[in-house]
DNA sequence: TGCATTTCCTACCAAAGCGGTAGTATAATA
DNA sequence: TATTATACTACCGCTTTGGTAGGAAATGCA
């Protein structure tokens, strides 16, 4: 049941870049690294996952760096974590497609549709204006 | 953030031992593994975590089993997950005692705190009884 | 009494996921 | 052209997951 580091970094770029949106400042890797105390190699990593969506606008080179390309509220903490881990279903029955052939006699089926519900529900509720 | 097989497995064994509880039988692994089509071998591994809990009431030998000690109500699914995922918080730092020293300023702890006490609010609201 | 059954317990193991590191190519600026 | 920063690929050690194997101890039945 845990969030594991990807989606836990990938949440705080996010934020340091939507602190500093209304700037309009290009912000780099490296300061963020030194700031939060993370590997500037892991975060180049989780910050190509990222940048497959239309999040950033980025900028290569000396003065270079990364802004948010929206304002924070256009960020839902839901879609930042879908992305960054992959899947925040708490079983695959409850992911779409996929479900075990018997998940409609499965007694279990019921609870963990509720539960990937509520977390869903909750986490699509929260946007990065939210926690700035 | 996925639910493993020690927790999905253990909440159906606990059910199957659920729907019994009325009969007073004892109920064998073997049938559970049968008739839930899981590894008896895994399944042992996993009543002796389960076990460990003022559970069951087992009987060794011919005519043997488990049947649960207490009705059904008594259980809560919260727990039983809690026993066979050993912890199911969302991140460490939401654990009791655990939690990074840089809780108090950090951005994403009132997000990850809440989340986790609207999952753990959720479980301990439910029991076995509540999908037999 | 002996055999089958079933829980109880320990040790081992392959595969996948996690949390990175290393190195290089490409682009932009001073 | 030197420096800075993103973009991308490959590799790697460690831990967790999801089991299997084997046996000891207890219980009921023929």
């Amino acid at each position: 049941m845990k969030i594991s580091t990807k989606g836990r970094y990938a949440l705080v770029i996010m934020l340091d870049l939507a602190k500093e949106y209304e700037s309009g400042n290009y912000i780099t890797l490296k300061e963020i690294a030194e700031k939060e105390n993370m590997s500037l190699k892991y975060l180049e990593r989780i910050m190509l996952i990222l940048n497959k969506a239309d999040y950033f606008v980025s900028l290569r080179g000396a003065e270079g760096g990364y802004k948010l390309k929206y304002e924070p509220k256009h960020y839902k903490i839901g879609d930042i974590l879908r992305l960054a881990e992959g899947n925040i279903d708490v079983t695959d029955c409850v992911s779409n497609g996929e479900g075990c052939p018997n998940k409609h006699h499965c007694m279990t089926f019921p609870l963990w549709k509720e539960l990937n519900d509520l977390i869903s529900g909750y986490l699509d509720s929260k946007t990065l204006d939210d926690y700035i």
